[in-house]
Order: structure tokens, then C-alpha cells, then sequence
RNA sequence: GCGCUCGUAGCUCAGCGGAUAGAGCAGCUGCCUUCUAAGCAGUUGGUCGCAGGUUCGAAUCCUGCCGAGCGCGCCA
């Protein structure tokens, strides 16, 4: 379904090019002085010599604009202010609520896009610095995917190197069936921290745990089967949380480091092939065009350490060429941490000279900030160590579980949980994904879980009340209506804000900026409680009846369908 | 030293070259015998870090400075 702006400017687009005597971008946006403005008379002056006002009046009069706009004026400097005609908003609404997916085309070219995301390591638990990977890339996955396209989760699992040694070796002394007790408890943690101690001060150990990487890439079973007992522990960890905060990610989706080992020394045969390959300082590494070191000196990507090891930098070059050839992967979206920008910056660079990231297929690297506490500094917990992803969950849905426990105190047990789940997980995306994703963002429970203005659960009660509208009426709203007449501004209002969606989910499809979407979402909860506030729905009769159910309607499925793009549960009542 | 990012209201943040810079929270005034007050209406509050430049027009683009964070060869 065409978007407003479209329909403007095809009508717009014919009058400026009559004037201005090329194509020109009638630069159309909602508008404060109006429902949408047009700006290109402004830049147009220079070039044409002649007042913008002038230039705007001349296009107005060439402009085919009935059975769309109501009004149109030059306004200030040369503006276009647009008002909509009541008599189009109709039908166009009316087709938005026959759609089921709300006007938002499927993509006319789908491609295959893989988003690496999550990334924990084995062996770890999962802590708040994986919150927004996880978070991210769901959201990611589910716009990509709802828009048509083949969307591949890879996630990336910290599944290899020498950390490993030790933490087999660590297995090996604790005996399987013990440590097994151990990890299976989910105290991975203190797995790890008790292999770390023994590697720290234990040389014997720290011997042992170097064979034991060897053993482990030489393939030896008995190394293998308990490396492998590792993995398993830690992905069924990993499963848990996933699944509490309702992400996507699976089983199936585990493609760790290892998976890769196969294909490092290819990978860096080739870059030796291809001409690319130098040594330095006893290393095998790349220099990729337009990097520079501290004086100037080309900056090196190291591929293969001197010792013989490959580094992360392999593995990522090995997934990429995999990603591509083997998987056909044609957008490739890194899900992870902005700081690591510049080594994707060089790692795409040396894919690219390689020839294992040619167009289409391309790379992005779907950075973002960190957490930070409320001191502004990294956020940890009082003690001053990394906030466990399980503990912060929990605390999400216990302060849900509270306020909701004093705010609807009638909702029976088992439905108070589930709320309880969705509004404290929800108001904990909510709040990540409602930030610029690329900027550090102050993590504070108070304002999330606040449940006032622009939150999750504001967005989940707004679509909570709608739907109890229909269940105290008895209705079931229209959803096969020509057209949803809108008159009175509140409904006008919300008429556009509707409209927008279509355009806003294409725009976040490709920019991946999903605070536009949240912020969107907020915009129609509010233009909607502001109907609602003045807007009798059940209380109104005949036509004007039907068609506020059916704006009531229309912007329930938006809700929903914008909650559930981002990962956001949506409760029926709240 | 080099590179990247960021300085917008008391706090947290939007604002992807256009009109008097917006929102949420906090503060102040009102609104629950009427579809969920987790709400609504109104109001107070800003030399957009500083200085130049480009442009008809700059919070937005460029340069310099000040301040903060992060990254810069064998950890991932």
C-alpha cells in the first residue's frame, strides 16, 4: 500500500518537474503547520532565479491535487502546507484494515540475510553485556523476516581457543560426572573461575592445559567428548534465557568458532594466493587498503599468529566466505558491540580484495553502545562485577510481577504471571531498543519499570485497552469495511499516524534503527489515548460507531504487530 | 600520538539541511458516579560545549579548540 508521502509526491513531483523543467524531490514531511509539508520550492529559488513563493504558488497552480489534498498554501518562506482530504484518509484505512499485514508490502527482491548475533561464550554464563546483541538482532530477524526476506540467525558462539585447555584440563581433574553436577546446577561461572585459579597459580596445571589445547585441535576423543559436554552445558544455559526473554534463537542456530576450524588454513592459503598475504614480525598477516597505524604505517590484520594459531580474524573471514558461497548470503549483519568497529572495518576490507564479499553480497556491522549505570560508567552490579543476564531477567519480572500485583489485583494467578513476564521483559527491550542503538544508553529500573510514559508498558496498556473495549461492548470490529470515515481531529490525527506504519517498518528494515519504530509506536499510543480521551467508542451509534472500532482496531494491530517486530510481548489485559 | 563516537531542558533522550528546537521523567494546575487514571489536558524550564566557515536557511555539513568515552599486532 502506497504511503501518504507516495501518493503526495506523485501528485507534486509532475508539478515541480513542469516548473522547475527537470526531476526534481518535492521533499515532503509531516508537518506541525499542517499534515504535510513540501520544501523544494525553498532550494529551487537559487537555481531558478525567482522567489520561492513564486515558484511554490506556480507549482500549487499546475498541481493535480483533488480527491487528496483539501488544502494547499504557500506558507512562510515558500513552504507547501498540505492538508489531507477526510474523503482519501477513508478508503485508505479501509484497505489497511483488510490487509493482514497492515499495507506493508512483502519486499519486491528478497535476499538471504544472515544476522550474527548473541555471540556468548561457552563456559560463561551469559551477563548484561549480551543483552543488546540478543536483543538487537531478535528485533532484526523479525523485521527482516516479516518483510519476506530469508533471514539465517547464526549465533557465534565463543566455542574455541586456548581458554579451552584449561577448562578441559579442569574437567579432566574434577571428573565428568561431578563437574557435570556442577555445570548442570548452571554455575558456570564458577566453573570457569575455579579452572582460571588453578591456570593462575598452578604451573603443572598451566602445562597441561597447553597439551590439552593441543590435544583438543588434533582432534583426540576423549578431548573431544568433553569439550563437546562443555558446549552442550552451556547452550542448554543459553536456551534458557533465550527462551525467557522470548528470542528466536534456537538450538539450530548454534554455529560456534569451531565450526570453522576447517576452513582457516584454506582461507589463509588463499590470501596467500591471491597476493595478499605478508609476514610480519613472524606473523601472516593482510594489510587492507586505507588503514594506518600510530605513525602512519599500514595497519596490519593479523590472520595467523606466529606461533602457528589462527585468530579471530581468520575465523571471521572464514564465516564470511562460508556466509556467502556456501550460504548465499547476500546481507551480512553483525550484531555487536561498536567498539569492535574497526575490526570489522578491516576484516570486511580484506573479504572485499579477497573477492568473498563482492555485490551484491555485502557486510554491515550492526553496532550499538554500551549499558552504563546510573554513575555513568559501565554498568555492574554494587559489588562491582558483571550483572549475570539471569539475575537481571529475574529482577525485570519481579518488579513487573509487583506493580502489577498492586495495579490489577483481580487478574487470577496464572495470567498475572504471564503478564508479569511479558511487561518486566518487555519494558527491559523496550527501553534498549528505544535508543539510538549506536549511542551508549544509562540502564536505570526505576524509569522502565515505572510503567509511565514512554515505555514498554505504556505501549502494552494502550493495546490492553483497546481490546477491552471490544470485550465490554461484545464486539468483534469490522475488519472488512471500503472505507473508515474520519471527521473529528483526534480521529483524523490517529487516521494518519496509522498510515505512517507501512513506511516507518521499510525505513527500519533497511537502516535497522528500531528506536524509529519504538518511537512511532509511542507516537500512536499517544495519538490514540488522545482519541480515546475524547472519542466515545461504544457510546457512539451507528456509522460513527463502526468506524471507531474499527480505528480501535486498526491501531491494536499496529501495536501488536510493531510490539512483536521489536520482541515484545503483548498482553491481552494488563 | 593516530583513529572512531559523543557533548541538546534539572535528569534520560528524540530531532537522518528547513518555519517559534521536541518528548518522557521530575516540578506546578486541573481531571476518576462515564469504554482500564499504567491515563488525559495545561504549565514552568534550553546562549543545542565554544569559535569560525559553507548555505537563501545549520542542533544537523566542514575546520579548529575544550570536555567525555572507546579503539589502536599476535585475547575474543
Amino acid at each position: 500500500m502506497a504511503t501518504l508521502e507516495a501518493l503526495l509526491h506523485d501528485r507534486l513531483a509532475p508539478a515541480f518537474e513542469a516548473v522547475a523543467g527537470a526531476r526534481v524531490d518535492p521533499s515532503l514531511r509531516r508537518s506541525q503547520h499542517a499534515d504535510f509539508q513540501a520544501d523544494a520550492a525553498l532550494a529551487l529559488a537559487k537555481r531558478l532565479g525567482r522567489p520561492p513563493r513564486e515558484i511554490a504558488a506556480d507549482v500549487l497552480g499546475s498541481a493535480r491535487l483533488d480527491g487528496l489534498v483539501a488544502t494547499a498554501e504557500v506558507s512562510g518562506p515558500g513552504f507547501i502546507n498540505l492538508t489531507l482530504a477526510d474523503d482519501a484518509l477513508g478508503p485508505l484505512l479501509g484497505a489497511m484494515s483488510r490487509d493482514e499485514r497492515l499495507g506493508v508490502p512483502r519486499v519486491e527482491a528478497p535476499e538471504t540475510v544472515l544476522v550474527d548475533y548473541s555471540a556468548p561464550n561457552v563456559a560463561k554464563e551469559m551477563h548484561v553485556g549480551h543483552l543488546r546483541s540478543t536483543v538487537i538482532g531478535d528485533a532484526a530477524v523479525r523485521v527482516l523476516d516479516w518483510l519476506g526476506h530469508r533471514v539465517l540467525r547464526a549465533n557465534h558462539l565463543g566455542d574455541w581457543g586456548t581458554p579451552f585447555g584449561m577448562l578441559i584440563e579442569h574437567l579432566a581433574d574434577e571428573g565428568e560426572s561431578g563437574a557435570a553436577g556442577e555445570l548442570s546446577l548452571g554455575d558456570l561461572n564458577a566453573f570457569y573461575q575455579a579452572a582460571r585459579a588453578k591456570f593462575d597459580t598452578d604451573e603443572t596445571f598451566r602445562e597441561r592445559s597447553r597439551s590439552r589445547v593441543v590435544a583438543l585441535q588434533s582432534g583426540d576423543p576423549g578431548t573431544r567428548h568433553m569439550w563437546r559436554l562443555l558446549v552442550d552445558e552451556s547452550e542448554r544455559h543459553f536456551l534458557v534465557l533465550y527462551d525467557l526473554l522470548g528470542v528466536r534463537l534456537t538450538d539450530g542456530d548454534f554455529r560456534g568458532e569451531s565450526f570453522y576450524n576447517d576452513m582457516l588454513a584454506p582461507v589463509v592459503a588463499e590470501l596467500d594466493r591471491l597476493g595478499l598475504l605478508r609476514v610480519s614480525e613472524g606473523a601472516q598477516v593482510v594489510y587492507p587498503a586505507g588503514f594506518t597505524g600510530r605513525g602512519g604505517e599500514p595497519l596490519p590484520l593479523i590472520v595467523r599468529k606466529s606461533d602457528g594459531g589462527f585468530g579471530y580474524p581468520a575465523t571471521d573471514l572464514a564465516a564470511i566466505r562460508f556466509r556467502t558461497a556456501e550460504l548465499g548470503a547476500t546481507r551480512l549483519l553483525y550484531v555487536v558491540g561498536l567498539p569492535q568497529s574497526q575490526h570489522f572495518a578491516m576484516v570486511f576490507e580484506v573479504a572485499r580484495e579477497a573477492g568473498w564479499l563482492t555485490p551484491p553480497a555485502r557486510a554491515e556491522h550492526v553496532g550499538f553502545g554500551s549499558i552504563l549505570g546510573p554513575d555513568g560508567k559501565l554498568f555492574r552490579s554494587r559489588a562491582g562485577d558483571t550483572v549475570k543476564l539471569g539475575a537481571l531477567l529475574d529482577e525485570a519480572i519481579a518488579r513487573a510481577a509487583a506493580l502489577i500485583a498492586e495495579k490489577s489485583p483481580d487478574l487470577d494467578p496464572e495470567t498475572s504471571a504471564a503478564v508479569a513476564r511479558d511487561v518486566g521483559i518487555g519494558a527491559l527491550k523496550y527501553a534498549d531498543l528505544s535508543n539510538d542503538r549506536t549511542r551508549d544508553y544509562v540502564f536505570d529500573w526505576d524509569r522502565m519499570i515505572s510503567f509511565e510514559g514512554d515505555t514498554g508498558p505504556y505501549l502494552q496498556y494502550a493495546r490492553a485497552r483497546i481490546l477491552s473495549i471490544f470485550r465490554r461492548g461484545g464486539v468483534t470490529p469490522p475488519h472488512d469495511l471500503a472505507a473508515i470515515p474520519v471527521t473529528a481531529p483526534p480521529e483524523r490525527a490517529l487516521a494518519i499516524e496509522l498510515l505512517g506504519f507501512t513506511g516507518v517498518v521499510a525505513e527500519v528494515g533497511e537502516s535497522l534503527e528500531f528506536h524509529r519504530l519504538a518511537g512511532y509506536l509511542f507516537r500512536l499510543a499517544t495519538v490514540f489515548t488522545a482519541f480515546y480521551e475524547r472519542c466515545p467508542v461504544l457510546r457512539a451509534e451507528g456509522s460513527v460507531r463502526e468506524s471507531r472500532l474499527a480505528l480501535c482496531d486498526l491501531t491494536a494491530r499496529v501495536l501488536g504487530r510493531g510490539l512483536t517486530l521489536l520482541g515484545i510481548g503483548t498482553p491481552d489485559r494488563m
